[in-house]
DNA sequence: TGACATTAGTGACGAATTGTTACTAATTCG
DNA sequence: CGAATTAGTAACAATTCGTCACTAATGTCA
């Protein structure tokens, strides 16, 4: 026994299982969809969250990433954590432990590996407790996101129209949003700039498609939103 | 070997060392500040954060709690994830995987464990590589979700003057409000409602104080905000 | 006791932002 | 060609926000 800190007691750590559980989303066909892999036979549910271990000395984002490449066949766009659970909800894999983190990509045409699917967020098949929790959690942590960080950027390509990005919005948001309002606040936004390509995508006028390019805004700081727990 | 999922590989699963690790936040004398324990001589650092191996079937954030009130000598007023760390940066009894967990408590007068001090965020003493990207991360996540949680209550006892509310605010975002419109948006947001008791601080006129109470909004959704990524 | 410093709290106005309507533009379809 | 459809914008009304200037209630100190 070589040492003995007044609070922390090393003796006390015991051994966990630890796994990365990866909720891949995707805007698929006017909602968000999550990408499930085909459990055993054994198991009590047929599907469940790509997940694995991370190996050793692999970071958990590098984890997420190999998982995600394993299931998706291409690299995410976006990965963050949404949270560890260590309660005693079952994990597929029985692992004492998740840090479940969420991986964006957009729109993929490529055929997926074997066994994976996507699944529309409303209509997931039954899953482990466990991930159910981590899909739910998932969810929130990107509703709860998208006015902080490029996530609605990531879940498109490195070009797209305006209407595409509203249409991102909208279904992260989950509520209609006013097409010359939201351009107007996209503009004073300095995050997108424009190609000079167009897109005709049939009938309709064409659209120009921009790209993300943020550049630094004047430190122009507003006051206190209070937009807080109005859901409570 | 029972079973062969196409996918998660159970066999892969190695154990590994949990740790969670607290940083408790308080408004101390005009500035944030943060509760470090003294570590055992052997260590290489004198400080670090309260941290523990979660017991048998504890949840992280039971755990959490246990680990503050074994530092602190009193419950705290909030808890809140601030993500997991698995990387290979030191981590004072060497733990492979940390929790990182934020608990707030308002300014305690009471006396303080022993081998527990706190010292301002802004003048910590060395800490272990791992415990010193937990404070910066939980710092970021907390300046991040001050207008979507209530976190700046937990740092105020039940019964607060609205300029209080106003300094916590001003700790939390790092710049100075505006008093009346910091007063307008609060009186919109049907978070506080006045109670029946005043305070007088010594000179100026006495303030009426006021508890936390959130009534829950008529639904008036505004537009996107893209008040993404300023600082990048 | 009476000026003054100090903190609390509010009314009001101009500036800025936001919600909405209504328009113009460019394309496909019949 | 005209109708339908999607993109993009100008302009105005409504609302919100930043600020200034004030009133209110206390303690301090000559």
């Amino acid at each position: 026994m070589r040492e003995r800190p007044p609070h922390p007691v090393k003796s006390v750590v015991r051994k966990t299982t630890l796994a990365v559980d990866v909720v891949v989303l995707s805007p698929q066909s006017e909602s968000l969809a999550a990408l499930l892999v085909r459990t055993a036979p054994g198991g009590r549910e047929r599907w469940s969250l790509p997940w694995d271990a991370p190996l050793t000395g692999e970071g958990l984002e590098d984890a997420a990433a190999r998982i995600t490449e394993g299931a998706l066949g291409a690299a995410p766009a976006l990965l963050e954590q949404v949270g560890a659970f260590a309660d005693t909800r079952r994990h597929p894999g029985d692992a004492d432990v998740s840090v479940g983190i969420v991986a964006l990509t957009p729109k993929v045409e490529a055929a997926l590996v074997a066994g994976a699917e996507w699944f529309a967020l409303s209509a997931l098949p039954a899953l482990s407790p466990r991930h159910r929790a981590i899909v739910d959690r998932a969810t929130m942590v990107v509703r709860q996101r998208v006015d902080q960080s490029p996530l609605a950027f990531r879940l498109l390509p490195p070009a797209f129209t305006l209407s595409d990005l509203q249409g991102i919005y909208e279904l992260l948001l989950g509520r209609p949003l006013h097409k010359a309002s939201f351009r107007r606040a996209l503009q004073a936004s300095y995050l997108v700039e424009p190609t000079d390509e167009w897109r005709s995508e049939g009938r309709g006028r064409p659209a120009q498609l921009f790209r993300y390019a943020p550049r630094k805004r004047r430190g122009a700081r507003r006051g206190v939103r209070f937009d807080l727990f109005t859901e409570g």
